[in-house]
DNA sequence: CCATCTTTGTGCACGCGTTCACAAAGGCAT
DNA sequence: ATGCCTTTGTGAACGCGTGCACAAAGATGG
């Protein structure tokens, strides 16, 4: 069971860095345009412009591969495209279910880009009755009551859940039970998955508020550069009084009347 | 205009190192649940376990932000809210665009999690003229010819891209060019952008295929374990002959009449 | 066959992030 | 008050990821 636990700590990827495994898919996307443009070979240098990355840190990754470049020239496009895909195991067809066909998941399912790299939608699943025969994306909706039975006719190792967040644990566990060994989650939640199974998670609202702490961020700079850094707004050093006194009273509507907790950030 | 650079590597978030700030949603996320239930005072250790996170990193993530804490009883759930809230940003308000109101799009538009936690869907912009007017979540899908002009008359800072790959260059360009500083991208493509400019992708081919990696990892251990290890299949090692054969007949695929190509994707 | 020029592959150093482990702090009971 | 017990806050060690810089490899032209 262990602590839910977000990303692929355990599997340690022999050899491969977790951070290179990562990059891959976006060398081979740039490769693939490469490709439909009929270019035959690319340097490092040109790669790592079209993948927005770091020509040394391209050249290390492919290292990890082997060593598929030929020096003075650059790398053969198609030939870099099969390694990677190799690596990544997109040579092979990995079937995948999508649990909860709402918005999203009704978007995810039209999604076309989906199968285009060897993962092929092989059920809809939704717990609403009046959804279950449905056609979403060309594709009937299945109950949830079949799930387990679903995963193993068709051998499925890949889920996503698109669920709310309140059924995404249970969901999980269930796709667990029937097989499933890795999970994309959209619901916001902490899943607490068994060891051995890998949970990656999308998560509109997170990446929201690290822009908008950025935001903020640059905001307060152009501030201090403009007046004479005295006045705060959203600056993280001192705390005015009266945003001290808000925070106070939040802190304090439990207990008693303690109003002091004054500027705050000391440490 | 550099190249495109994916994550906040310029903006060098003083004090607050970019890995706490990715973590801090997760904590308000949880913070946020006990504070329904109207939960006084956590350990580092349970808000830790809600949180899916070891709670030595939690203390030293919270470390950063000043001694919100009590030694021998924990932390008090309204103040670190506060305080988290306070400084992601989320005390104010954040209008945000969506761009390309399709499948994502429109989902994203009808996601009601978006506005809870301080951001507010400004306008839905899409070029489509057929969809101008249209409504989408309760809101009346705008042409693109106007927006800048809804860029700045709502201040927005924040835009969301879920336009086709293809449009989603110009349709950043001509955010940043109105005034917005910080993107959310769905488009699977890389964005080149000034500085002072932070993108944020989401993309789901990406996550799949790191999710497919591990797969095939697991596939090959559990082969591994279970057979003498000697037959290859998916593992990286060397490169057996057929195999090099057939990588060299994929690089070959474009020219002759070789009518082999493994199961490399197109598109 | 040799010289030159381009580009790979990588050794190395550095900085960031994670984790351990513990002293200090504070509540609470006696 | 005093001592005990819990939990924080953080110093320090470690490991991973990044980027520099360059020697080696190989293509290409003479
Ligand atoms: N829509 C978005 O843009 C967006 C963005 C980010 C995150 N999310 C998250 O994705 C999830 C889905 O969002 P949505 O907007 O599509 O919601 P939605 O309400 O439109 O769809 C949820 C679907 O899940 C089904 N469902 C409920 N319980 C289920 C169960 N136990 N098993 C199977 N199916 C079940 C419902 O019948 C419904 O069809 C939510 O957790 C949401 O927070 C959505
Ligand atoms: N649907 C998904 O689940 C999903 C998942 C991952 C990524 N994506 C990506 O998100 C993007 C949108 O996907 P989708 O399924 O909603 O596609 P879609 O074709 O349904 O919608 C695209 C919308 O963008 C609009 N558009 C096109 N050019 C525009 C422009 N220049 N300015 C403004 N609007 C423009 C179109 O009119 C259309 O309404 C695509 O890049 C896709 O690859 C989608």
């Amino acid at each position: 069971m262990a602590t839910g636990r977000t990303h692929r700590p355990a599997t340690r990827s022999r050899g491969i860095p977790e951070a290179t495994v990562a990059r891959l898919p976006l060398y081979l996307r740039a490769l693939t345009a490469l490709s439909e443009r009929s270019v035959p070979t690319v340097s490092s240098e040109e790669l790592a412009a079209a993948a927005g990355v770091n020509s040394a840190k391209l050249r290390k990754d492919f290292s990890y591969l082997g060593s598929y470049g030929t020096r003075g020239v650059g790398y053969d496009v198609e030939y870099l495209v099969y390694q990677i895909s190799r690596e990544l195991g997109l040579t092979q067809d990995w079937p995948v279910v999508i649990v909860g066909i709402g918005n999203l998941g009704a978007a995810l399912a039209n999604y076309g880009g989906f199968a285009s790299r060897g993962f092929r939608v092989a059920a809809l699943i939704d717990a609403d009755p009046a959804m279950k025969g449905k056609p979403v994306a060309g594709m009937p909706v299945q109950h949830t009551d079949d799930l387990e039975k679903i995963i193993s006719d068709n051998g499925v190792h890949i889920g996503v859940i698109a669920t709310p967040a309140g059924a995404a644990q249970q969901v999980s566990e269930r796709l667990i039970a029937a097989g499933v060994t890795s999970i994309l989650n959209f619901a916001p939640t902490v899943l607490s998955v068994p060891d051995g199974v890998d949970v990656r998670k999308v998560d509109l609202s997170i990446e929201l508020q690290i822009l908008a702490f950025h935001e903020q961020r640059k905001a307060g700079e152009e501030a201090a550069a403009v007046a004479g850094a005295a006045d705060d707004v959203v600056t993280p050093p001192p705390l005015r009084a009266d945003t001290a006194a808000a925070a106070a009273a939040a802190a304090a509507s439990r207990k008693g009347p303690d109003g002091d907790v004054p500027a705050v950030m000391p440490a």
